[in-house]
DNA sequence: CAAGATTGATATTTCAATCTTC
DNA sequence: GAAGATTGAAATATCAATCTTG
């Protein structure tokens, strides 16, 4: 960051104007979904949106999956991946075992009962984001929305991984 | 919901559809920027994020504000919001006084050295807009994404309300 | 009784330290 | 020593109950 473009944030940060305008709209596009998608859950019973995240991703891979594999999809740290895991496992919807290559690591996989759980919230999900999104933007909006926020995404991700080690 | 909106939703919510991509892409772009918020404030020492909604919140109303009147800007609880108030007052960076209208309420204030930490935390914050933001797409573009995600938080926002009370 | 705010008990998350294996 | 995962201690968030005032 120069001073250059500092000045130029300084300028085009204002309140109100289109960049700030777009931090706000996906800051309040972020919490309603996610609100009403745990509301939604809630009503019917089910697991929490996070839950959810980890069942997917288990489902969606064929090999078994370790904790840091995750670490990316479920926005939590190190350890609290590792306690969520518990209450997942405890409520019996996955399952832990040992890796045999790598000694250090866990295998997760999940059970019949996950799946099932998984195919509940499903629906759930998907009547919050029939509602809000395809109901408020076409399809090609909504393919603008992504490929627009994806450049963000990029941008802050590489970042990251540019600075120094995290969690650490 | 109908049976047929239902039906909609689950041809078009498959995965990589155009609505499912966009809610991946805002939900990452948030999760994105607000880490690199978070790890900026940090680096320089500065309070979290949810200290600035609350600190920028007063300093942009004229009028003495209550708790409740921020519990849309900062993402918690009622009883969470109290309890970050008090880190924050415990801090120095607001304080509480009686309503006189209301005895019921409470007036929360900026004291000179929340000011001060705001008036620092603004550059952070903008910084990451700047290039996260700014950076990835233009004025036009970043309208483009503000005006479409502001109808899903009408439409979700609506939503909460209609249904019954919160928090409660 | 309803609204605004707080508190006690509880649940979840994080940080730092630890343990095991590479 | 570094990577992967876990654990204890501490911070933070939530739920339900409470207190005060309208």
């Amino acid at each position: 960051m120069t001073q250059v473009t500092n000045d130029i944030a300084q300028a085009t940060m204002a309140p109100g104007s289109p960049h700030d305008s777009a931090w706000r709209a996906i800051r309040g596009a972020h919490q309603a979904l996610v609100d009403a998608i745990e509301h939604d859950l809630a009503a019917e019973s089910l697991p929490a949106l996070a839950w959810f995240d980890v069942l997917a991703k288990l489902e969606s891979e064929p090999a078994p999956l370790r904790p840091k594999d995750m670490l990316c999809q479920v926005s939590v740290t190190k350890s609290g991946l590792t306690r969520l895991l518990d209450r997942i496992e405890e409520a019996g919807l996955i399952a832990r075992s040992y890796c045999p290559s790598d000694r250090r690591g866990t295998f997760l996989t999940i059970t019949d009962e996950g799946r099932q759980t998984l195919e509940k919230m499903k629906p759930v999900r998907g009547r919050v984001f029939e509602e809000h999104l395809a109901g408020q933007m076409s399809p090609a909006e909504a393919e603008t929305v992504g490929e627009l926020l994806d450049r963000v995404v990029a941008s802050a991700g590489a970042e990251l991984e540019a600075g120094h080690a995290f969690d650490a």
